[in-house]
DNA sequence: CGGAGAATAT
DNA sequence: TATATTCTCC
């Protein structure tokens, strides 16, 4: 958003905003801030952490910040002074079970770089805020194994919305053509490894495989369920690839007295499927965590956000291609 | 020789 | 169980 409005505002002064402004929803069209957009109930049902009460003041403050940013001022009134919080940019992660909880607000990741930048990826923009910082905590923390290049990373953890843009990229692709190396460079997710994708897409593919033909279950809540690639905030599926996960293939022979599917867990939380926060998601994998803006539902140390895939590729794009994801404002000559 | 995918390890 | 690592084969 922040582009828009550069682009906008941008090669512009004073008259060339007021100009701009003309056609732009008044204030009885808008949607007051200080409007609660989760019920009270769901926020309780989900633990999520209600948004904080604005106050006019707090609007206001907001308002000229942003006028001021858009002047290329400083900002007078650092989000922290407020409890408006518009972007909270990170949150903590949690890796496994040492829940590393810590509070990243750098963008960077100085720490690892030289041993662990081999398999750094990308980074860049992205709103992917949450994916991406929960990555770069993966490379950043453990300042104790990265001394001497025996650093390991800790092991990632496919949060949903990390699942998610996975399954995205795999769907685009096709099932058949989504092999690790295209999946993570189209994740395009700074830290992701081609290991981390290929073992993932085993696992999917072998959930892909139990479910082959059957529907979605009302009982498979896991992380691989459809249901969390429903609504997510940021936008919908495009229709291209399908988002039927599978077409699959030659119907497999064998479908014996069908398994029990498989169920994953996060954190032994059985994780609802809050599609009514737009977050499809069952219990599934681990926690790993992440933050980034809007509201975040509250897992074991988890937090969603939007999750802004690909504001440009997939919003009413008939052939969505993942050009942005493709041009990583990054070089991507690594690996 | 890199990489995909399966097998195995943790 | 979820993810990492190793092993095979292409």
């Amino acid at each position: 958003m922040d582009e828009d409005i550069e682009m906008i505002g941008g090669g512009g002064n004073d008259e060339r905003m007021l100009e701009w402004e003309n056609g732009l929803p008044n204030e009885s069209e808008l949607t007051p801030l200080s409007q609660i957009l989760v019920p009270p109930e769901l926020t309780l049902a989900f633990s999520i952490t209600p948004e904080p009460c604005r106050s006019m003041g707090d609007v206001i403050r907001a308002s000229e910040r942003t006028i001021l940013r858009l002047c290329g001022r400083q900002d007078p009134f650092p989000c922290s002074s407020s409890n408006l919080e518009l972007f909270p940019s990170r949150l903590p992660l949690v890796y496994g079970e040492e829940d590393v909880q810590e509070h990243e607000l750098t963008p960077r990741t100085p720490a690892m770089d030289d041993t662990e930048s081999r398999k750094i990826q990308k980074n860049d923009y992205n709103e992917d805020v949450e994916v991406d910082s929960s990555l770069r905590m993966l490379n950043s923390s453990n300042a104790d194994n990265q001394s001497a290049g025996t650093s390991k990373r800790p092991r990632l953890v496919w949060t949903p919305p990390l699942h998610k843009r996975f399954v995205e990229v795999v769907t685009h692709l096709g099932v058949k053509n989504a092999v690790p190396k295209t999946i993570m460079q189209l994740m395009n997710v700074e830290g992701l490894t081609r290991e981390n994708v290929a073992s993932h897409l085993q696992k999917y593919r072998l959930y892909l495989k139990r479910n082959q033909g059957e529907g979605p279950s009302t009982s498979d809540n896991s992380l691989f369920s459809p249901s969390i690639l429903k609504s997510t905030g940021s936008g919908r599926m495009p229709p291209s690839t399908t988002q039927a996960p599978a077409p699959a293939p030659p119907a497999q022979l064998e479908q014996p007295p069908t398994p029990p599917l498989p169920q994953m867990s996060y954190g032994g939380v059985p994780l609802l499927p809050i599609s009514a926060l737009g977050m499809g998601l069952g219990q599934n994998d681990q926690v790993g965590v992440k933050a980034g803006n809007s509201a975040g539902v509250g897992y074991p140390g988890y937090k969603f956000h939007h999750y802004n895939i690909s504001k440009d590729q997939q919003r009413d794009r008939p052939g969505i291609t993942f050009d942005s994801m493709l041009h990583p404002h990054v070089s991507n000559t690594d690996r």
